[in-house]
Order: structure tokens, then sequence, then C-alpha cells
DNA sequence: CTGATTAGTTAGGAATACCTAACTAATACG
DNA sequence: CGTATTAGTTAGGTATTCCTAACTAATCAG
């Protein structure tokens, strides 16, 4: 499977529901993100068959290693674009939809020149 | 019909294969973007009936006033994030090919914004 | 004039990512 | 205990955006 911007935006949906409340169903992931409850159920097989999620029998989704992994990266590039944003101006609800939509087309080598600058700006480099 | 990304592309490399070579066929954006002839005759067709372009009866496609604006705002866009890309240390292919798929979603305000921004370091204010 | 190449279109198909309707299963209320 | 609500799944459908195969039409070489 390929890591698109779909598949992207569940796993970090997840990451940040379960910070947000420790415990994240498929419902919980269709309010968060306006999809219906088959879309969700659908995606949760699939993230789980590629070993992103673990469903537990309760009803509880978890990310697995991999997941984990994916989600922190996106929720990382999320972070620090609407940070970017925000700091040369862009009104917060702007700066985080923009985000939203920027953090799946970022390269790793872009990525880490932006936090480099970033760091540089407000760290006092 | 939506101003999305594909519709995007296509009037962008209109406007830049216009630039180049002064006339610009539907073979000349196949061979260009790497897709299928039928592939741009179904856009073209597409883009002529919402008013984009116009198909001539020599073969060559022109912007519209509508689709000139579209094609202009999006490689402005392009341009001034591959310069911002580069200015930061990241590679000029790297920087050209996240430009291309970030200019697609970033905000008119985060936009102008960047612009400023830009203007700021580079212009000595 | 014939045969080959090039440009463009038409028809049909596939993958992605969403939907509604209708079902099962479990829990919760009175 | 029976009914209503909630969670999740299954089946079937739609829109988008690409594809190949096969066609037409025009140009060009010999």
């Amino acid at each position: 499977m390929l890591m698109q911007e779909a598949a992207q935006m569940y796993l970090e949906t997840i990451y940040v529901l379960n910070m947000k409340h420790g415990f994240v169903r498929s419902v919980d992931i269709a309010n968060e993100m306006g999809y219906s409850k088959p879309t969700i159920s659908e995606w949760m097989g699939k993230l789980q068959d590629n070993g992103y999620i673990i469903k537990r029998p309760d009803g509880g989704i978890e990310l697995t290693e991999a997941g984990l992994e994916t989600a922190k990266s996106v929720y990382e590039k999320h972070e620090l674009l609407t940070n970017l944003f925000e700091g040369i101006g862009v009104s917060p609800e702007t700066a985080s939809d923009d985000a939203c939509r920027v953090e799946h087309y970022i390269s790793d080598e872009t990525f880490e020149a932006l936090k480099k600058h970033y760091k540089e700006e407000h760290g006092g480099a």
C-alpha cells in the first residue's frame, strides 16, 4: 500500500485522538474527520492488513510501531508548518488548514531544511 | 468544475510550454507531463468547455483570460516556493519537485505572507 | 498514388477514495 | 424481557483521474 495523503491523515488522526482521550474507536475517527462509518471501517481494515494499526476486541484502535512512526512524522510536519505560517503573520486557522494539506507533500529534505531554518530564527543562532 | 490540482497542472504546463516555444499542442503537453494522448484530449475538452483554453483549428492550444490567470497564479507560487526552498539549502531538484506539489495547496493568505517574508529577507527590509 | 508516421478522438477499463442503505451485534433503558 | 440506541460491517454505487486499444484524419516520403 502506498502511504498516500489519505492513509497519513487516518494515522495522524488516530495519533492525535489517542493523545487527547487515550482511547480511539472507529466512530471517533469518523466524527473527527467527518467521514462515514463504512469509510472508516474499510480503511481500518486496510491499515490493519498492512501492519499500521491493530483493532482490539473491545473496539479500540491502536497504532503499531510502523503506524506510530508515520503518524508522528506527519504530525511533526503539521506542527512545524503551522508554527512557520503563524510566525510570518498567517491567521491560526489558515495556518493550520494549510499545514494540514502541505504536510503530505513536503519531502524529508525540505522538512529538515525548514526545521533547521526555523530553529535558527527562534533559537538565536 | 473545481480548479483542482490536475486542472491547475495542465494550465500551468500550457503556460510554461507557451513561454518556451510559443506554440503548444496536445502532444506537447502529453510529452511534457508523461501522460497519454487520450488523457490530454479528455482534459483539453473539459478545460475548453469550462472556458480555460481554446483549441484552435490548427491544433494549437491557447489559454483564455481565465486560464491565463489561473496558470500565472500557480506558476508564481511554484517560483516563489522553489526560491524559498533553495534559499534554505534544499537541492534545486527537490526544491522544484516539492514546490510542484505544494503550489496547489497553499492558500492565498499564506502565499502573500510568504511573499512578503521572502521580500524582506532578500530586499533588505 | 501508396504506405508510414503523427495527431487527435472514442470507447471501455482500472484504481482511489468517498458515499448510502441495510444489515448484525452489543449495550442500555424502563 | 423487550425495545431503542450505538458500533461496526457488507454490498453496491459515484466521481476523479489515469490507462490501453483501436479508430480517423492529415501529412510526408518515395
